[in-house]
DNA sequence: GGCACTTCGTCCAGTCACTGAACATAATCG
DNA sequence: CGATTATGTTCAGTGACTGGACGAAGTGCC
C-alpha cells in the first residue's frame, strides 16, 4: 500500500452536479458579497450555463435564494445570491455536566430554536441524562418544524472521549460515564430529533470549535482567509478544538485536544487523572476558584454567569488573590497551549467557556508564554483573543456541523423541499 | 462566510477521468494483493467498461502493469495490477546540519538513486549550501533519466521553518539560517532537477513522516489500516511530523511537529531558543551524549552510525552514565509525547533518526510516560516503536511526496510516456 | 424618446464520460 | 469434449458540461 489517506472515492456522472452544486454553495457562502451566477461561472470556471442549470435547481430546492435589488450598475442588473434560511436545519445538542442544551440553526447562520436546561449531571445514571437531553432535541425540532426547517441532521457535543464511529462515549472522568451507547440509546428512544438520521458524536469543546470558525452571512473582506486556531474551552474540565484551514482536525478517533492534561510541570500536584503537573490541576476552574478563595460552588449557584463572571468580578475589583490565581492560570495556560502550538502551528489561541470573560487577566500572561516558548511565534505572531460564541457555542457548532455535512454533499437536497 | 475550509473545487467533464484514474491508482496501490480490472470495478462502484478505459490508458501510459501468473482460478483468469516502476519517479532531497543527500524513488518504493555527501553545514553560505545540493540532485536526477525515468517533481527536507507557499526557508536555527529564498536560488539555478517544475518545500521531519507512512508494495493485511503516528526525529535537533489517516498534518504553514520546544519542565535549565525546559535540553542528541560522558563530536566523526550508534554501544555494554542519560531522555520524551499526543490523538510514537537505535532504552521510559498523562492511553494505547527507514527517510519520503501528488492528480500523465 | 452599449441569463446543438446488456475470451471441472 | 464460471470488451444510450448565439434589462448619450 501506498498510502491509505489518498482520496479514494470514484466519481460518478451522476455524482457530478452534486459536487458542482456543493462547490458553488461553497463559493456562495465564502464570499465576500452575494455572488451573481456570472460571477459564479467565472470564479469556478464553470460555463454560466452549468452555473444556471444548478443555481436554479438550488433555488427551487431551497438552499439558496436571489436577494433583491443590487443597486445602480453597467448592464443588465445581476440577481445575487446567498445561502437561504427557509428550508434547510442542523440540530445541535450538548450535554455538558452542568446543564443540557439543544438547539437549531438555518444556512444563515440564525438560531431558530434554543432550550437550556440548568441542572448538574453527575452522579445521574447516563440513560436518565440522555433520556433528558433527547427530550431537548425533539422540543427544538419541533420548534424548527414548526417553522417550516427540515432538520437534516443532529450532532451531539459532550464532554470526553467519544467514538464518533459506534456511536460510543469512551470515557467522560466529569460525568463518570465509560463506555455508553449513545447512538444506540437514542436510536431506541426515536423520537422528532432522531428522524433525521444517526446522530453526529463529537468531543463538546471541538464543536465549539467549529461553532468559532462558523462565520455566516457575507464574509467581511478580513474573514476570507482561512482561519486556523486552538479554542480553548474552560469548563469543569479543559478541553480544546483544533481548526486549521477552516476544518476540524479530530485526530486518529476525535480524541484529541485534551489540553487539560498537557504536562506543565511534572513535578507539580497530582492531577485527577493520576498524572502530575497537568493544566488542569493549575488552570481548571475549580483550582483557579480555590486559589482566588472564591466558593467553589459559584459556578452552580445562580444564573450571574457562574465562575467566569464571579472571576472576572472580583479581579475588577481589585482583588490581590483573584489576580494572582488568574495570572498564575494564565501562565499554565501559556506553557501548554505553547506546546500545543509548537506542534500544530495553529495561528491563534482562543479562549472559550469560562476563560472568555476573563481574557483581560489571563490574556497577556498566556499571550508573553506564547511568544517565549513557540518557535514559529518569530516567524508569525500567535494571537490570543476570546471566542465570539458564548453558552451556545456547543449547540451551534453542532449545527454548524450538521449543515457543513450537508452542503457538502447536496445530493439529496437538490430533488426539492 | 460559513466556512473556508471547505471543499471548493468544481469537477469538469474532463476532470472525471482523472479523478477516477487517481481513484484507481489509490486502490491499486492500496490493495492487499493486486486486483484485476472485475475487482476494481466491484470495489469502485464504477462499471467494468469503465474501469477497463482508464485501466488501459493508465497501462498505456506506464503508470500500471499487468502482473503476470494469477494462479488457478474459476473462470477465466484474472489479469492483476500494480504500480509500475517504469515511468513515474519522484525526487528528494535533504539539507541535513550535517550531510546533503539526494535520491530517486519509482512507484513501486524502489530507490532508484542515492547519493549522500556527508559534512558540517553549519556556517557555510546558504548559497553555497544549495549550490551542493542542486548539483547533487542534478545528478540523481541524471542517474534516473539513464534509467529511463520521468522524474515528475522534487522535494526538499529542510530543517527549520519553511514557507512551501513563498520557497521560503523563514528561520532554520541548527543551520543559521532565516529567511533564504530557496525556491528562487534554485530556479536560478535551472538544471535537470529543476525541470520537473516548482521544487516542494517541506521540514525534514515532515518528509520522514511520510516516509514512514509510506508502504509501497502490496500491503500486508495489517498494513490495510490507516496509519496514525508521530514520528519523532531525533538529529541536532528534535523535530517531529504527524500523520492522522495516511496523511500528513502540515498546520496553518506547515510549522507543526516543533517536538524540541514542547515544554517537559518551566523551571528546568535554559535552552538554545530562549526558553525554559525545552525537550531539547534533556534528550537533545548533545544533551544526552554530554550526559552519558561521550564524545559530542562522536556524530560528525567516522561513519559509525554516528551518536545513536554510540550512545546504543555504551548502554548495550552496560554504562551506567549512558543509561542513566538515556533513561533521563525517555522520561522527557515521555512528558513531551505525551503532550503532544492528548493534543494531536495518535496511534503511535515513532522513534527515528538517532533515537531509532536507542529504543530498547527510550522506549521503556517513554511509553511508561505516555501510558500515566495521555488521556487516550485508558482507552486505546499508543504504540511506541522505532521508524522503519534509516538515514534514507527524508529523501525517501520527499520522493514519495512528489508521487503521491502525481498519482492523486494523475491527469497530465494519462497522455502516455 | 430613441439608440448604442454593457452585462446578465437562457437556448440549443455538440462533445465526452459513464452505464448496462450482450458478447467474446480463457481458464477449470465433470 | 462440453458445461461452467468469471474476466474483459463492444456498442448503443443517457446525462452533464461546453460554447456560441440570442434575448433581457439596465445605463448613458444624443
Amino acid at each position: 500500500m501506498l498510502w491509505h489517506g489518498a482520496r479514494v472515492d470514484v466519481t460518478r456522472q451522476e455524482d457530478l452536479r452534486a459536487r458542482n452544486s456543493a462547490a458553488l454553495l461553497a463559493r456562495v457562502a465564502g464570499a465576500v458579497d452575494p455572488p451573481s451566477r456570472a460571477a459564479l461561472a467565472v470564479a469556478t470556471g464553470l460555463t454560466r450555463t452549468t452555473v444556471s442549470a444548478l443555481v436554479d435547481q438550488m433555488v427551487a430546492a431551497g438552499l439558496l435564494e436571489e436577494v433583491s435589488p443590487p443597486g445602480p450598475t453597467r448592464g443588465r442588473p445581476a440577481q445575487r445570491l446567498r445561502l437561504s434560511g427557509r428550508r434547510v436545519a442542523g440540530l445541535g445538542v450538548e450535554v455538558g455536566v452542568r446543564h443540557l442544551a439543544a438547539g437549531v440553526a438555518d444556512l444563515t447562520g440564525a438560531t431558530r430554536a434554543l432550550r437550556v436546561v440548568p441542572g448538574d449531571q453527575r452522579g445521574l445514571p447516563p440513560d436518565v441524562v440522555l433520556g433528558r437531553a433527547a427530550d431537548l432535541a425533539d422540543a427544538v425540532a419541533r420548534d424548527a418544524a414548526g417553522q417550516g426547517l427540515e432538520v437534516v441532521g443532529a450532532a451531539w457535543g459532550l464532554p470526553g472521549l467519544v467514538d464518533a464511529g459506534a456511536g460510543v462515549v469512551r470515557l467522560a472522568p466529569n460525568l463518570g460515564w465509560r463506555d455508553v451507547h449513545v447512538a444506540a440509546d437514542l436510536d431506541r428512544r426515536g423520537g422528532p430529533a432522531s428522524a433525521a438520521g444517526r446522530p453526529v458524536l463529537e468531543n463538546e469543546a471541538a464543536l465549539a470549535a467549529v461553532a468559532e470558525a462558523w462565520r455566516p452571512g457575507p464574509a467581511g473582506a478580513d474573514g476570507a482567509a482561512p482561519q486556523s486556531f486552538l479554542l480553548v474551552s474552560g469548563e469543569v474540565g479543559i478541553g480544546a478544538g483544533v481548526v486549521v484551514g477552516g476544518r476540524l482536525l479530530r485526530g486518529a478517533h476525535g480524541w484529541g485536544g485534551e489540553l487539560g492534561h498537557v504536562g506543565v510541570d511534572p513535578s507539580g500536584p497530582v492531577c485527577g487523572c493520576g498524572a502530575t503537573g497537568c493544566l488542569e490541576v493549575y488552570a481548571g476552574q475549580d483550582a483557579v476558584l480555590a486559589a482566588a478563595g472564591l466558593d467553589p460552588d459559584v459556578s452552580s449557584a445562580a444564573e450571574g454567569g457562574g465562575a467566569g463572571a464571579a472571576l472576572a468580578a472580583a479581579a475588577r475589583s481589585g482583588d490581590a488573590r483573584a489576580l494572582e490565581a488568574l495570572a498564575g492560570a494564565g501562565r499554565a495556560l501559556g506553557v501548554a497551549a505553547s506546546s500545543a502550538v509548537n506542534v500544530l502551528d495553529v495561528d491563534a489561541v482562543v479562549l472559550g467557556g469560562v476563560y472568555a470573560p476573563l481574557v483581560p487577566w489571563l490574556g497577556p500572561p498566556l499571550a508573553a508564554g506564547l511568544v517565549r516558548r513557540v518557535l514559529r511565534a518569530r516567524v508569525h505572531p500567535v494571537e490570543v483573543r476570546a471566542a465570539r460564541r458564548g453558552t451556545d457555542a456547543v449547540v451551534l457548532g453542532g449545527a454548524a456541523r450538521v449543515l457543513q455535512g450537508a452542503l457538502e454533499r447536496p445530493g439529496h437536497l437538490l430533488a426539492g423541499p
